[in-house]
DNA sequence: AATTCCATCAACCGCGATCGT
DNA sequence: GACGATCGCGGTTGATGGAAT
C-alpha cells in the first residue's frame, strides 16, 4: 500500500505559476492567512497542489522576502552556517531573514560551492581540499572572513556591505515583469513606503472581517507596502498619504 | 543567423516529522 | 501505541536565457 498522493493528480496544473494564479493565492492568503495549504487551492480556485501553492508563497510571493542575489556579508554568513549546521538550508535561512531555504540552497550550489572549490576548499567538510594547498586555502578563508560582519547571534547580514552591482541587485523587483505586473504598474494604485497597517480588533477590512488568524501578517511589517500594493490595501495608501 | 553549451533558479518529488484522532 | 493526514525539508529536475562557437 503505497502512501497517497498529496493531491489529487487528475486536473492538477504543474509549472510555472501566472499572474492570475498569483493574485489568486496572494488574495486568499491575505484573506485568511497562511494555513491549511491542502484546502487553500480549493478555497482559493486554484488548479493547483497544495503543497506548490505553499511553495509558491513561502519561496516567491511572501511579502517579507528580500529579492536578488545575497551580498557577501550575506554570503558569508551562510558559508558559516553551513560549516556548522550542514546542509539544513532551513536553518540556515531562518537566521537570514527574508531569504529562503530554496534560495540559499540554489545560491550554495550554484555560485558559493564552485568558490570555495576554486579556492581549494572542500565545501561539505570546510578544510582544504588537498594538503599542498593547505596552505593557500587557509589564507582564501581567512581573506573571505575579511567580510564577516559578525556572529549570526547579534548581526544580521549588512544590507550596506555590498561593493558590487551583482551584489546590489536588490531593486530588481522593480525589473521582475511579473511582479511589476503584480505590484507596481497599475498607475491608480498610489506607490508608498509606509508600513502595513491593519485594523485591531474584530473590525472589518475590505469587507474581511479581520481577526486573530491576520496576526501572522503583522510579522511582515517591515516590507513596505509599496512591495505587495495590492488594491485591497489602496484605502490603506489613501489614508497613509493624506496622513 | 543558427546552433550548441552552460548557468541559473523556480518548481517538483519523495520522505521524515509532527499532529490529531 | 497505531494510524492517517498534513506539513516542512532537502535533493533533483527542467525551463529559460545568455554566452560561446
Amino acid at each position: 500500500m503505497g502512501r497517497q498522493p498529496c493531491c489529487d493528480k487528475l486536473g492538477v496544473k504543474k509549472g510555472p505559476w501566472t499572474v492570475e494564479e498569483d493574485k489568486k493565492l496572494i488574495g486568499f492568503i491575505l484573506s485568511n492567512g497562511p494555513c491549511c495549504w491542502r484546502a487553500v487551492p480549493k478555497l482559493a480556485g486554484l488548479r493547483r497542489c497544495g503543497k506548490s501553492c505553499r511553495l509558491r508563497w513561502t519561496n516567491y510571493l511572501r511579502p517579507d522576502l528580500k529579492r536578488g542575489l545575497l551580498t557577501e556579508a550575506e554570503e558569508q554568513l551562510v558559508i558559516d552556517l553551513h560549516a556548522t549546521l550542514g546542509n539544513r538550508w532551513s536553518k540556515i535561512a531562518a537566521r537570514l531573514p527574508g531569504r529562503t531555504d530554496n534560495e540559499i540552497k540554489n545560491h550554495w550550489n550554484t555560485h558559493i560551492k564552485k568558490k570555495l572549490l576554486k579556492m581549494g576548499i572542500d565545501p561539505v567538510t570546510h578544510e582544504p581540499l588537498h594538503k599542498e594547498t593547505e596552505a593557500s586555502a587557509t589564507d582564501n578563508l581567512a581573506d573571505l572572513g575579511k567580510h564577516h560582519v559578525g556572529s549570526p547571534e547579534t548581526n544580521g547580514p549588512d544590507e550596506n556591505s555590498c561593493s558590487s552591482n551583482e551584489n546590489c541587485d536588490n531593486n530588481m523587483v522593480e525589473n521582475d515583469p511579473l511582479i511589476s505586473t503584480l505590484l507596481g504598474d497599475d498607475p491608480d494604485i498610489p506607490q508608498l513606503d509606509v508600513l502595513w497597517e491593519f485594523p485591531s480588533g474584530e473590525e472589518t477590512f475590505n469587507n474581511v472581517l479581520w481577526d486573530d488568524n491576520f496576526s501572522s501578517l503583522l510579522d511582515f511589517q517591515d516590507y513596505g507596502i509599496r512591495d505587495f500594493s495590492f488594491s485591497c490595501f489602496s484605502n490603506f495608501e489613501m489614508n497613509s498619504a493624506n496622513a
